[in-house]
DNA sequence: TAGATTGTTAATCGATTAACAATC
DNA sequence: TAGATTGTTAATCGATTAACAATC
């Protein structure tokens, strides 16, 4: 069992996830530590270590029931529980996220889409209308989303966040570069900065 | 100075590059490790260890010169040596990537789209027509890409970028999950799973 | 000169790896 | 029972923070 789980092995819970699922779609009911660590490129002490972090999911002698500990790790990522989302900003990136993104099996429900631009307000994307902004308000009294994606500018990102936390939406997937954390140290928030992540690429290239 | 530069090191770079130019178009021109921490939400002690990896850039009394750290980062990053990349799978993530992301200022140049979709084939997306991926091998002997955008499933994924090694090019911007890395060490790989970073978002949420 | 702030070393903290006893 | 593999502790490694002498 465990208290806090460090960071470190939250940023791998995913990744755990996504190959328990595929290890159960090959059909596999079972794998050790060591086979997992070949597949995953973890060693098998670092396995053992996370997965033990909430609870005693391995059998000695035998390794790990993969149906169990997915569905385990399932329940701790709170998958099991969707939450509505909602998006702002239905730009390329916007737009692109909303058709992409499988919500349901992330444990979100995308309840909204909502742009400024008077020409995309009433287009219909995956199913939703795209809403105008200013109707945000009443929108979040009705239907009490618990988090919002940002995929809109810096300078906007700030009103609008403040606008969303005010009408108690606390969590967001940003992908634009304000630093919502920095001001608002309460809030949860996961940072997307694709510019980052392509600089570093660059990085990579030009020093061996 | 420095020899080698470590990953933690690495992956604030982009970030202390994006907050220079802010500070830069502010019209400051210079900043003490202090008031760079209080923006960035690092340590100062950090902030120095930091920008001491790669050279004295820093003057005791004074602080740091703006457009010179600037300018020294953009040149460890590579931003001043663009790099041919193509990318691959124009589906909504592939052109919301064409169309939004500043490749210029990143250190790379789009030279080429691809997809195996007859219907999109053809089409233009930012000044640029959409390949049939079957002329993929004449076009990079022809114009030498050095990396590569995959947006593509994970199946197709595999497929591609054994193709691509065997033509030159190296180094992927991966938002697939096909891990190039573990069958391929020798690449460089930058990878995005936009998939796993909302599922931590959910764990966020579900854990105080 | 006095004040400020770096560069750098030392101390602390946390994460990863190794080892092995427990046990299925 | 013998073999396999976990759970867990101890050892190592690396990254962050604190401290302060050097110096602008």
């Amino acid at each position: 069992m465990a208290g806090t789980i460090s960071n470190s092995v939250i940023k791998r819970l995913p990744r755990y996830y996504r190959f328990l699922g595929e290890l159960r779609s090959e059909g596999l009911t079972k794998i050790s530590s060591r086979e997992l660590s070949q597949r995953m490129g973890f060693t098998a002490s670092q396995i053992r270590q996370d997965l033990n972090c909430f609870g005693g999911f391995g059998q000695q002698g035998y390794g790990y029931n993969i149906d169990i500990l997915r569905e385990e790790i399932a329940y701790i990522l709170g998958l099991d529980k969707p939450k509505g989302i909602i998006l702002i900003g239905t730009g390329n990136l916007g737009r692109a996220i909303t058709m992409h993104m499988n919500f349901e099996s992330k444990g979100f429900h995308l309840i909204g889409l909502f742009d400024e631009k008077e020409s995309l307000v009433g287009k219909v994307v995956k199913n939703q209308p795209i809403r105008n902004i200013n109707t945000l308000d009443e929108f979040c009294r009705e239907n009490l989303p618990k988090a919002a994606i940002l995929c809109i500018p810096k300078e906007a990102a700030q009103k609008i966040t403040d606008q969303l936390i005010k009408l108690g939406v606390k969590s967001f997937w940003n992908f634009s570069h304000y630093d919502i954390a920095i001001n608002n140290p309460d809030v949860k928030v996961e940072n997307v900065h694709l510019g980052d992540s392509l600089t570093r690429l660059s990085y990579k290239m030009n020093n061996e």
